[in-house]
DNA sequence: GCCCTATGTTAAA
DNA sequence: TTAACCTAGGGCT
């Protein structure tokens, strides 16, 4: 699925296409014909993203969640005003980017016809947005949209597409200032250091940090020489600390780039005459989706196991038990 | 066509 | 800990 830094990409693409505009909205699917009916007609006040779900707060007091899982994706269409809007969500081909539409200006004559499952057509005067295979996809209420968020950890992405930015919501931006700056490195660091369970799979436990997941899991892990098992009662404070600033630093260059690139440019492949080779997509990671390839940095065979069921990819030489 | 895979979560056992 | 769920694409037969 996409992580953290794809949601607040859609985040901020929602508040730039579709904020202020009168929505129709529908099911072309059929499966969320009840919910669309309850927002059709209704303005999109804000869109705002806390770890990996969506929130599109409208002007009939109720909220859209939206949470892509494994295969989501939203696409999107229109006039010049959506020039830029990407489609974002599951890449259909490993190291597949977010996808920009750089072509020249077409005249919009309005949405297409849906094709596949669209489980929630968006459609404004300028354009249109397609939700296909979300986890969840819901209307309710600003409370419950804000007791969602605040079950979560805290979000390194707050701030990238934060509701003091997008529009005004008085519960969300008290849970901001408890989580703000140093305060949200803080909670991180005690949430991780609670437990004893392995700091691989607390990485991927939305309620310690919310947006993280299996790549950003693997690549941070490895950044700072950690090994997957290491026990989060063991992670001292200081390098909890350093590893939630890493989380930051990384995920925010994935709101930037529209995909995670977590290579040091002294660690990518050159070609035999030293030159070096295009960073995307085969030199953007350390061990994901790297297993039996030379580790980077030692030149030690990267490794593949299974962590509660997800894929752990790590050096046991860089990332030392 | 069929099988597998994928940046995920939830509920049941 | 396992199964179920959601969708589309790629590789295979």
């Amino acid at each position: 699925m996409p992580e953290g830094h794809s949601v607040h990409r859609l985040a901020r693409q929602f508040q730039d296409v579709f904020a202020g505009a009168r929505l129709a909205v529908s099911s072309p699917q059929g499966r969320f014909a009840s919910g669309a009916a309850r927002l059709d007609g209704a303005t999109l006040l804000a869109a705002r993203a806390h770890g990996k779900q969506l929130f599109l707060d409208f002007d009939n007091g109720l909220v859209l969640r939206v949470h892509l899982g494994l295969y989501g994706a939203w696409s999107f269409g229109g006039d010049e005003t959506f020039r830029g809007a990407s489609s974002i969500g599951a890449p259909r081909r490993v190291g597949e980017r977010e996808t920009y539409d750089d072509g020249a200006p077409v005249a919009y004559d309005g949405p297409p016809e849906p094709v596949g499952q669209v489980r929630v057509r968006l459609v404004s005067d300028h354009g249109w947005a397609d939700l296909r295979g979300p986890t969840a996809c819901e209307v309710i209420t600003p409370a419950e949209a804000s007791a969602v968020a605040g079950k979560l950890g805290p979000d390194p992405l707050q701030g990238e597409s934060s509701p003091l930015q997008n529009g005004v919501d008085a519960l969300q931006a008290g849970a901001d200032s408890l989580h703000a700056g140093a305060g949200r490195a803080a909670e991180f660091v005690r949430r991780l250091t609670a437990k004893r369970t392995a700091v691989g799979q607390l990485l991927m436990d939305q309620n310690v940090v919310a947006g993280v997941g299996n790549i950003y899991r693997a690549e941070t892990l490895f950044r700072r020489g950690l090994s997957p098992w290491l026990p989060g009662k063991q992670v001292s404070p200081e390098e909890a600390g350093l590893l939630w600033a890493d989380i930051v630093d990384v995920m925010g260059d994935g709101v930037r780039d529209g995909k995670i690139i977590t290579t040091r440019p002294e660690h990518r492949d050159t070609d035999p005459a030293g030159r070096l080779l295009p960073v995307w997509p085969d030199n953007a990671y350390y061990v994901y989706q790297r297993q039996g390839m030379a580790c980077r940095v030692c030149g030690n065979p990267v490794a593949l196991t299974d962590m509660a069921a997800r894929k752990l990819y790590w050096c046991p030489t860089c990332q030392p038990a």
